[in-house]
DNA sequence: TCTGGGGTCCTTAGCCCT
DNA sequence: TCTGAGGGCTAAGGACCC
């Protein structure tokens, strides 16, 4: 899918078509997930720092990630290709391999042609967005030619034609050639392709190492055996925060990491699984990153047990001068045992058995959201309208019971519905006053009202499809 | 005001065992 | 009994991808 997240931002926001949209982190730290193709003419791309694309594009619009909404229209997506062919490898939301050969779909090229243009003409139907399509023999050759096709666009790549092709690309269009590899090779005087398949393998084996070197002299050739592989199993389970502002004090770092511990328990129970190799991330106030893992005797679920083995890899880091980061995951998944079963019926009761440390809640700081109320940055390329910032992830912090009604965030972005004026979304918020634009998806670019935060009409609602389904 | 979050894979090094 | 090679496991870090 094309620049996916803000595509789906303008097709649920009319007033954004056409525009700079930027979706990313709004914090004081956050980067761009995904910059629409208006916004990446100013220069703004993925991973930019979202401070730096404000300075490049000041008008844009800039809004959170709704990954809920975008799950919805990838699961759309996916099942269109799975009806093509059994084998789809996803890669992300907005990206997987499909054999269409196992499918039985396509069998020569004229075939795979038709099939991927019915595939994108479908895709626009049943989700108001473009796709590009990459047609090749290999999955590395059909992700060179998805990424050439791109914008709206299809690709094919005849067999025999592979080496001309890719000898004259940089040597970063090769998957697996990233920023470090790619200077290593500059040095070396290798920029394309081709240099890279003159250099010779035994060469970029001693460069990069066996495994590196060997695959990338291979896929230079434009030899790529691997399959189409359908399930893909987990391998670890992970959650990070990075924090407005670097932590200090010990207590609420430590505080933090029983939090994380907590949520990377809860995903892993999610997902099915148990785990053996628990592992504390953290990154310093200079950005060097450390791990410390601790493997236990066997696979665990029990989040008293993760947070301990958490808590005592803490124990081992040195955070004076100040945290930025901290991550903790589970690795060595396993499946479900008797003893989690076990465990889990226990669940029920007032707590687990022991309450070892006393740190306990996560200290009514909200996590990573910290404090700025930020307000009144970005315009949606209009005089009007601004994208506030707050620093909050996606997901709405738990409720928190045990709290006085705080004021109420309104996240840019966001949606909302008004008891008068119906569906509409955050366009900014600041000072005690919300933003929000009213429309919704298929219809004209709607009106801007203000309201006061704490407005009793005003209320989150959950995202609205992106092509109208007439049975509601 | 530089630099997110959730992953995978590879390399290196140390240790233990055969 | 000692030594060396090699495999498996663990830990840590780095590169890369979306």
């Amino acid at each position: 899918m094309d620049a996916f997240y803000a595509s789906v931002e303008q097709a649920s926001k009319p007033s954004l078509r056409g525009k700079a949209v930027i979706v990313g982190g709004l914090g004081p730290r956050g980067v761009v997930a995904t910059a629409s193709y208006e916004a990446r003419r100013f220069g703004v791309h993925s991973a930019m720092p979202t401070a730096q694309a404000r300075r490049l594009c000041p008008n844009g619009a800039y809004l959170i990630p709704r990954f809920t909404l975008y799950r919805q229209v990838s699961d759309v997506v996916m099942a269109m290709l799975r009806e093509l062919s059994p084998l789809v490898e996803p890669l992300s939301l907005d990206e997987a391999f499909v054999d269409l050969e196992a499918g039985g779909v396509a069998f020569d090229s004229d075939s795979a042609r038709a099939t991927g243009e019915r595939l994108r003409a479908d895709i626009r139907a049943a989700t108001g967005l473009s796709g590009s399509v990459g047609l090749a023999g290999s999955k590395m050759l059909a992700k060179v030619a998805s990424e050439e096709a791109k914008p709206a666009g299809l690709l094919l790549i005849e067999p025999g034609t592979e080496r001309e092709l890719l000898a004259p690309m940089p040597v970063r269009t090769l998957p697996g050639v990233g920023p470090a590899t790619g200077e290593h090779l500059r040095r070396a005087g290798i920029t394309t392709v081709g240099e890279l398949v003159e250099a010779g393998e035994d060469e970029l084996v001693r460069m990069l190492g066996r495994a590196h070197g060997a695959g990338l002299y291979r896929m230079a050739l434009g030899l790529d055996d691997r399959a189409v592989v359908a399930e893909r199993d987990a391998k670890s389970v992970s959650v990070e925060d990075t924090f407005d502002v670097d932590l200090h004090d010990r207590v609420r770092i430590r505080g933090e990491v029983q939090r994380l511990a907590d949520r990377c328990v809860a995903r892993l129970r999610g997902s099915g699984h148990s785990g053996r190799t628990i592992v504390l991330k953290v990154r310093r106030y200079d950005f060097s990153t450390l791990t410390r893992s601790e493997t236990l005797r066997g696979p665990t679920d029990d989040p008293a047990v993760v947070r301990e083995a958490a808590a005592r890899l803490l124990e081992a880091v040195d955070t004076t001068g100040g945290v930025r980061l901290l991550g903790v995951g589970v690795t060595g998944l396993a499946d479900y045992t008797q003893e989690d079963l076990f465990a889990q019926s226990l669940a029920a009761g007032p707590e687990a058995p022991d309450a070892a440390d006393g740190t306990g809640g996560a200290g009514g700081t909200g996590g990573a959201g910290g404090a700025d109320p930020t307000g009144a940055a970005a315009g949606g390329a209009g005089p009007e309208a601004a994208a506030g910032a707050t620093g909050a992830p996606e997901a709405p912090e738990p409720p928190g019971e045990s709290q006085e009604a705080p004021e109420r965030r309104w996240a840019a972005g966001s949606d909302v519905r008004h008891v008068l004026y119906g569906p509409g979304w955050v366009q900014g918020s600041g000072v005690g006053r919300v933003t929000v634009r009213f429309e919704q998806p298929g219809s004209e670019p709607g009106r801007v009202r203000t309201f006061r935060v704490d407005d009793p009409d005003l209320e989150p609602s959950d995202p609205l499809p992106l092509v109208g389904d007439p049975t509601g």
